[in-house]
DNA sequence: GTTGATGATTGTGT
DNA sequence: ACACAATCATCAAC
């Protein structure tokens, strides 16, 4: 790139030859000038002087460029006004826009602008819909709760719980926006500050506005990934949260008992078919004060553990199917019951009967309401559709 | 603290 | 989509 001149030496009375007026250049580690060099021969870019006094006096200016950083700030000053001043500048000037064309373009090829990080969106979006990213107050936090909540009944503590949550995820939000505030002020200053260098820069070299923009867009990446790190860590955090507060298998309540006893009654007195239909779900589900999903849950539990251990379920079964019959007898004392004993084609005679005389423990006796392959009968046929609560009278009041 | 009960989840099969 | 089976995580009684 740069070629040093050879130094002569020759002392303060070359200092201006760079036809600077004034202070600059005055020492001797800066004059080049050849003394066998006339002037008279100058030609060249402006046409005054020769081929070679131009060459040496692009030299000198060059020379100062570099050395420009060893002086001291009033020196730099004055050396930089006088280059700016200098006849010189716009030759040197076009020449490394030239130059810089060239580079500048081959760097342009390589960063156009990327398509929008599907990591970051995603942050985003879920930040937004925990509430800790966009507007105050936003009902994220609270829709999220319902969200988590619905698949549950709600407990009496659930209030409570939530209010531990919202505090907990409003100090996450709060500590995100202070962070994000700070990385945005920061980056602002650093751009302004940059920009402002490459605004005085800009005097002595070519600075295009592209270039400038470019160094903004390369702070702000910059600035942005560390925003991506920071909506990272609060992702986890809230993520974190959110399975302490609010996973429900954590938080786990049985149902009450009440819920439990509408469930074991239509299970025992459908335990031929102990398939609730859809309807019936929904029916149990609002009987016992829980969800549809809960009581699927809760038939899928009960069939595979009474399965399981037929001998253990006995006693209770002896029971349900004792109140049931004592129901059909006496009317109907418990108004909970899906009721479909009552004109029973198919699930009392079949199911809750048999075990006020079937004391065998061993489970073997159960034999025939479940098949031969532990498999329900009936289970192969539509499970809706032909299931026993076909005749009942679910909404009896 | 241990243990059995229990509601929920997950993986698999149909 | 639903059921089953295994498993997890918590509750509740001791």
């Amino acid at each position: 790139m740069l070629q040093q001149q050879p130094l002569t030496g020759n002392g303060p009375s070359n200092g201006r030859v760079l036809g600077v007026s004034g202070h600059s250049g005055m020492h001797a580690h800066n004059s080049v000038r050849q003394p066998s060099q006339h002037r008279s021969d100058e030609s060249g870019l402006e046409g005054t002087e020769n081929g070679h006094e131009t060459r040496r006096d692009i030299g000198d200016i060059l020379q100062q460029i570099m050395t420009i950083t060893d002086q001291s700030l009033d020196e730099a000053q004055a050396k930089k006004h006088a280059l700016n001043c200098h006849r010189m500048k716009p030759a040197l000037f076009s020449v490394l826009c030239e130059i810089k064309e060239k580079t500048g373009l081959s760097m342009r090829n390589n960063q156009e602008e990327e398509p929008q990080d599907p990591q970051l969106v995603r942050l985003d979006n879920m930040l937004l819909a925990e509430g800790v990213a966009g507007p105050e107050k936003g009902g994220g936090a609270a829709a999220a709760v319902s969200a988590a909540t619905s698949s549950g009944g709600m407990s009496p503590d659930s209030s409570l719980e939530h209010s531990d949550y919202k505090s907990k995820l409003s100090q996450i939000r709060s500590i995100y926006h202070t962070e994000l505030e700070k990385y945005e002020q920061a980056c602002t200053e650093f751009t302004t500050h940059v920009m402002n260098l490459l605004r005085e820069q800009s005097r002595t070299r070519p600075v295009t506005p592209r270039e400038i923009e470019r160094m903004v867009a390369i702070i702000h990446r910059k600035f942005s990934s560390i925003q991506t790190q920071l909506k990272q860590s609060t992702c986890e955090a809230v993520m974190i949260l959110r399975s302490r507060f609010l996973d429900a298998r954590r938080k786990r309540r049985n149902f009450s008992k009440q819920a439990t006893e509408v469930l074991n009654e239509y299970f025992y007195s459908h335990l031929s078919n102990p398939y609730p239909s859809e309807e019936a779900k929904e029916e149990l589900a609002k009987q016992c004060g829980i969800t549809v999903s809960q009581v699927s849950n809760w038939f899928g539990n009960k069939r595979i553990r009474y399965k399981k251990n037929i001998g253990k379920f006995q006693e209770e079964a002896n029971l349900y199917a004792m109140k049931t019959a004592l129901g059909t007898r006496q009317g109907d004392d418990s108004p909970h019951t899906p009721n479909s004993t009552g004109s029973g084609s198919f699930s009392l005679s079949g199911s809750a009967d048999m075990f006020l005389g079937v004391p065998s423990v061993n489970g073997e006796q159960s034999a025939y309401q479940m098949q031969s392959n532990g498999n329900w009968a009936g289970r192969n046929s539509p499970p809706s559709g032909t299931s026993p609560h076909s005749d009942q009278s679910e909404n009896s009041d």
